[in-house]
DNA sequence: GCAAAAGTGTTGAGTGTACACCCATGC
DNA sequence: GCATGGGTGTACACTCAACACTTTTGC
């Protein structure tokens, strides 16, 4: 086991050690999909896992959490929050282990995806469609699944999602796809415009076959409460 | 700093040390309370702070968080659930500590204090009477209040705060005390007899000058959802 | 002109909120 | 008999859910 180690203020202790997990969700193709990396070396070698990290000495959560988004999936300024801390006994064969989860948002239309010196392969992976996965990995992403179902429906955490312009239509699939369940669409746009959560931007989205359609953003790209369901 | 050591499963890390804090909530004499231990030694030597402790390498955190309730604040099979996780680089002068946060409710009539040998005082404290706090202690507990107040509304959690058997008067003061507002009397009742989370119990509170009150039971002893205000 | 998605209002049911008086008891 | 908290119903406002057709565009 690798670990980063700050001379300055290290310290000697025996006990369980600690480490980082990030959930990364984004929709790609009309489905929630996570971000998941493949392990190059050791007991875990070729399973598929969340990206993570040993928490450095003098790093805290949040810190450790930004830059593995960063170095190890190339995303920065997206949304993040802290999940849960996961601390089973046997979760890693390597050692005592306990993590951090930390889950973040992003339009995967504005991150491509490369893989990194540390990892054989990195993919977005469709929730429905999951491999087997190292550690108590599934069970985090069910954890923050159930976050995420919870969060849309009284928040604008939606927009950790979305580009900084969108149609309403855009939005209410974003619902739909991680409620699973069909939403009506006048009263969809009904409460969120009545919300103030959206305001409208200059233009129109013009996709193609259809009636273009007008565009919208967040009045606020910061998490705000507002009942939407 | 004393670090509990299983030489069977110990390993060397070098990185934060992983300590659990109780956030303990019970109500007494019409206010919210949360159970304080004055530090016994050390650099935060007369300092109040939560009950917590090093997390042992054998356990997992849920258990680590049932022993100090159990050992050093005389609480067994009281609600408990993971709050949050605190990291700040300073958090303690000692060295880096990382802390996961427990929050649990008691019904206070329920449990006696007795003042353990690790600490020189225990007591329950007003939550707007607090004392100077050790740590980052009094964020946790503006946090852990924050939880109870959210999740007061959407499940049956105030089972915790109170015995077995208790008046819809006596859970509506819960709320009111919790919320920090007053609730209208008819409106409470009638929601609270809807959901259908309470059950009538054999027998009536009679105590003192006024008309008996029926009593009642949670019909679940166990968390649930029940979207209450 | 036709296929495809955008956009728009109304109605009925159900829920939440405000509000005042009688009841059973202890002293 | 009076002070104390227990217990009960109604009316109005508001919110939620169901539902269908016209508009604008690309081809």
């Amino acid at each position: 086991m690798k670990i980063k180690n700050n001379p300055d203020s290290a310290q000697l202790i025996i006990g369980p050690a600690l480490a980082v997990d990030t959930l990364i969700f984004t929709i790609r193709e009309g489905k929630l999909n996570v971000l998941l990396i493949k392990i190059g070396s050791g007991p875990y070698q070729g399973k598929w896992a969340l990206p993570g990290g040993i928490v450095p000495i003098n790093e805290t959560l949040d810190e450790a959490a930004r830059n593995i988004l960063e170095k190890k999936a190339g995303l920065k300024g997206v949304y993040m929050e802290q999940l849960y801390t996961f601390s089973g006994v046997a979760r890693d064969v390597r050692g005592r282990m306990v993590s951090v989860a930390y889950f973040a948002l992003v339009d995967s239309d504005q991150f491509a995806l490369k893989t990194m010196d540390y990892y054989t392969d990195i993919q977005w992976r469709a929730l429905d469609h999951l491999p087997r996965m190292a550690f108590d990995h599934k069970e985090i992403i069910q954890y923050g699944f159930a976050r995420l179902q919870a969060k849309i429906e009284y928040t604008n955490i939606a927009y950790g999602l979305l580009p900084a312009e969108f149609t309403l239509s855009e939005l209410q699939a974003v619902y739909e796809i991680i409620l699973e369940r069909a939403l009506d669409k006048r009263n969809f746009r009904k409460k969120i415009l009545a919300l103030g959560i959206v305001q409208t931007a200059k233009g129109l989205r013009r996709g193609g076959v259809s009636r273009p359609a007008q565009l919208y953003r967040f009045t606020q790209r910061s998490l705000m409460l507002a009942q939407i369901l």
